[in-house]
DNA sequence: GATCTATGTTACCGATCGGTACGTCACCTG
DNA sequence: CAGGTGACGTACCGATCGGTAACATAGATC
């Protein structure tokens, strides 16, 4: 489950004004979370340790396992935070201009198309995340579905304010398109099919708006 | 590197007509191959170790690394033979109606489709394994990049044929939609995304074909 | 200052990792 | 039968895995 380990700031009644916990309260926890979103996006989760992680950190074992009770649960906790800000840039940038929902998806897929185009581009956490534990009991495999599933809905969403007359449908062709990008970007870097991209998501839209 | 390492039968003189090598030549090795073939594409290769292959093969280490020269070099073994093969089924669905090349993609596109809504459906195990080794000079990542070239080459060829105006944009955006599959195959199972795999490709294909 | 709590550190645990030294056994050749 | 040739198995290696016990230390509260 793995509830969130820090804010105790706010816990001792706020009467001191100048600063309640100030030292402690950030750094080990937030260290790790930070160390570890870094490793296990640009390694994979499986091939680095905990060792590897405190060390990055700057901290030592125990203080990850008093914050997380497990590598596995940490794992979670990297997926979950990182799912969470993911939703929130999309949803921030569809809703940066709400009366042009198709604008907007083109301004995600730019930023999509050149992260994609970076070398050491390793897709998506999330994805990665689900490849790397296929059981689905698994903590970080649990937390990737759900995160998936909500990202498929608001693609669903989406082709519906777009005026499409089977939204579901365009929400999973264009989930398709995108998954295709977090795939071939870390396989062909630059010069990938993710080129595509934007071009495809129009003739998809296309097909779903007309007739 | 990893050359094939069996077919030592052909190397005594061929005088004695019975049997020559008979009882050793084929067993551990290939058996060692079926065991990592299926434990590494429904678990993933970090997640199965030498003792749980030799284990299931009914082996011992030594054997193992007596065709082997290392783990990683059978986890590229297991990429090779098995990007092999799925080129190999893909032109044989293409062949089968040289003159339909639209109509054969789509033959095979409906077998991706249904093997993508089983339960435990994994995906393809060269993304995976892609996924699971990002290092570039890791030998498994070596045959993954180079099956999926090999792969992105045959969807222009494709598109070509099918008479795309700009067939290496096709194609990619093909490749992007199957990727697509492959991840939210294994990611949402029977109702997933992947059910509108064929809609999607028909469109991106019209789309390509007319103007 | 005494105490409590939360955080940090040293040193260690058993299990498992990938990999190997070495002996055994079956079989073919002389 | 003597000896060579491979394939196979027993038993083991050091390294690393995830995880923990015991102790030190600093800050807040009384």
């Amino acid at each position: 489950m793995a509830k969130r380990v820090e804010a105790k700031a706010s816990l001792p009644s706020p009467r001191k004004s100048p600063r309640p916990p100030k030292r402690a309260p950030k750094r080990a926890a937030e260290r790790i979370r930070e160390s570890a979103r870094d490793l296990f996006y640009r390694q994979g989760i499986r091939a680095v340790g905990v060792d590897e992680i405190v060390s990055h950190a700057g901290v030592t074992k125990p203080s990850l396992y008093r914050s997380f009770p497990s590598k596995d649960e940490l794992a979670a906790d990297y997926l979950r935070h990182m799912g969470e800000d993911g939703l929130a840039r999309f949803d921030a940038t569809l809703a940066a201009n709400p009366s042009d929902p198709r604008g907007q998806l083109r301004v995600w897929l730019v930023q999509l198309q050149a992260k994609s185009a970076k070398r050491d581009y390793r897709g998506c956490g999330t994805t990665n995340a689900a490849v790397e534990y296929p059981d689905r009991k698994h903590p970080a495999r649990k937390v990737a579905s759900d995160i998936k599933g909500r990202f498929r809905a608001r693609l669903t969403a989406l082709a519906a304010r777009m005026g499409a007359r089977k939204p579901d449908r365009l929400g999973d062709a264009l989930l398709l398109l995108f998954e295709g990008v977090y795939a071939s970007g870390q396989l062909f870097g630059a010069g990938g099919p993710a080129r595509v991209v934007i071009e495809a998501a129009d003739a998809l839209i296309d097909h779903h708006l007309k007739r």
